[in-house]
DNA sequence: CGCATTATGCTGATCATGAGCATAACTGGG
DNA sequence: CCCAGTTATGCTCATGATCAGCATAATGCG
């Protein structure tokens, strides 16, 4: 084997799998939930893409829906053990549409992804864990630098983050958010290289490695991308009602949004067509079943349409 | 060295420069506007974007402003030699202020990145290219497919990507069309593999490897971004008219603005102050001088700003 | 001084969005 | 059988953003 590269350089998938279940956003975890599945990276396929589809439905049994790049971490200090060893993890969002059955054997789990960022729930109003633990800490952080110029860029920083001052809060800031808590030392993880004290963190559970931090960004751009992408399909069963619907991108906006408007929203793009059924399962009155319009599963959207993200009820 | 991977792993950065001077929109380029400059995975550095600062830097001696990761390619079909050694191309967009002298002693260029994709420019109309040689070319690829359903998509997408049939013209879908092109084998890119027939191929210089794709990545990354967040601050001077903000946009969007639009857009969003000063170089009545707001730089439009991107004067 | 040119202010039409009222159609309990 | 509770669905109104112009203000130039 020719020594063309000074250092040994490694190279892995990580896959971040999201399904909506029982209106709640999951993503597919190994462990316990501790870790998000990753593999090695494969050499058989002609892309990466096909490379990740692969080893996905091998691994879980699940047909892989949309996927998209997400990000490549190659930072020296992902991995603590050898500095020489870079390792490169390129990183993959997929949206699958069951999470039933863990797939196989081994210990994999679909997760509730507020279980990691329960700040970003706020289908039930603000979590109050923001007001109480999160805000103040980041205040006595930012109060705490000296330099003037950094301090007050720190302040803006949490309030366009938290939606502090007036500010709206802003569902897609995921990965600021969680940044900001581990520059401030508020998360495990940004600890865990110095000393093991992690008294005073936040709940939420970590991950190692970037893990959590892929999770964010994942986060961030599905919700981003709800509102001008129909991708909400790709999570979605073949018959669905319109709250049904609501209810998944409710899920991943992490927000509720107004029913009559997007009621409107969605036929006023012709996105999807009723089946002809209806379904009573729904307690009140009946409601129509539509089905996804085929043609528009193609590329549809991109000449841009939006699901809006409205207040609460 | 220990054999950890199969197969030789290699990693390389390669660097998309964005600056836009005498109202193109232009990229860095080595080896007379043949290739993008790309630089060894340095292991020197703590992170990816520290090492593409750091190797731009140096490489070009332009500071280098916002960075943004563009995409990473690894297909085993990138590199026709060796199938065994693995390339993995990790891209990255960057924007700089000055595009003046070419930087270091190697034969660097900034040269317009419509050379590379003349049908993006829309700023005097349709190039008529669309109409002369793209369209009747791609129609007679879709005519050829065999199968319905697929014959459906393919008109489809071309319909989308080009805006034929009364769709708009989308300046976004940078990729979308150039991977069209490719499939339908109308650029040099596509063919090389094969044989090294290229007749019938499309004007627009080509480049090796993925790195016209690369470019037409970065190209809609910055079409989309600049509707939303300020980033074309990063490629102007530090003062500047309204008028020379509005070319900078039109040059990276492909189109014109409205101009009494645009000013309403930029100050309804509180995003210039004026200097005080006034230029009379402009031809006319003399223009207010205007620079960014500094605390604007940092964070602002995260929160949701819009540069208008809209029809014809 | 009049003309070409660019800068800049302002207005009306149109469209998207946010918020809510009102009614329809079901279920289950008295 | 009627009533209360629940969800579905249609429609309106206010507000704000956007689109497309008209009108006026300052310059330089012949």
């Amino acid at each position: 084997m020719p020594a063309v590269s000074v250092d040994t350089i490694e190279a892995e998938l990580i896959a971040l799998l999201v399904a909506v279940t029982d209106n709640e956003p999951r993503v597919l975890t190994i462990r316990d939930g501790s870790l998000l599945p990753s593999g090695p990276f494969e050499t058989t396929h002609r892309s990466l893409q096909a490379s990740l589809r692969a080893w996905v439905e091998q691994q879980t049994g699940h047909p892989l829906g949309y996927t998209e790049q997400l990000y490549t971490f190659a930072d020296r200090d992902r991995s603590t053990e050898d500095a020489a060893r870079r390792f490169i993890s390129i990183s993959y969002l997929g949206l699958t549409r069951q999470a039933g059955a863990s797939g196989c054997g081994h210990d994999t789990a679909w997760r509730s992804w507020y279980r990691y960022f329960p700040w970003e729930d706020w289908r039930d109003g603000a979590p109050p864990m923001i007001a109480k633990a999160i805000v103040p800490r980041l205040r006595a952080w930012t109060s705490a630098t000296v330099e003037p110029p950094r301090r007050r860029e720190r302040q803006q920083r949490v309030q366009i983050a938290f939606g502090l001052r007036g500010l709206p809060w802003n569902e897609e800031l995921v990965l600021q958010r969680y940044e900001l808590l581990f520059e401030a030392g508020l998360v495990p993880e940004a600890i865990r290289r110095s000393n093991g004290d992690e008294t005073g963190m936040l709940p939420g559970e970590p991950m190692p490695h970037d893990h959590r931090r892929i999770l964010a960004t994942g986060i961030a751009r599905l919700r981003a991308k709800i509102k001008y992408r129909p991708v909400v399909f790709e999570l979605m069963p073949a018959s669905f009602t319109l709250l049904q619907l609501q209810r998944a991108v409710e899920a991943l906006a992490g927000q509720r949004l107004h029913k009559q408007n997007f009621r409107r929203l969605i036929d006023s793009q012709a996105l999807v067509e009723e089946t002809g059924d209806v379904t009573t399962e729904t307690g009140g009155r009946p409601a129509k079943l539509f089905r996804f319009r085929p043609q528009v599963l193609l590329e549809r959207a991109v000449a841009g349409s939006k699901l809006p993200v409205a207040r609460p009820d």
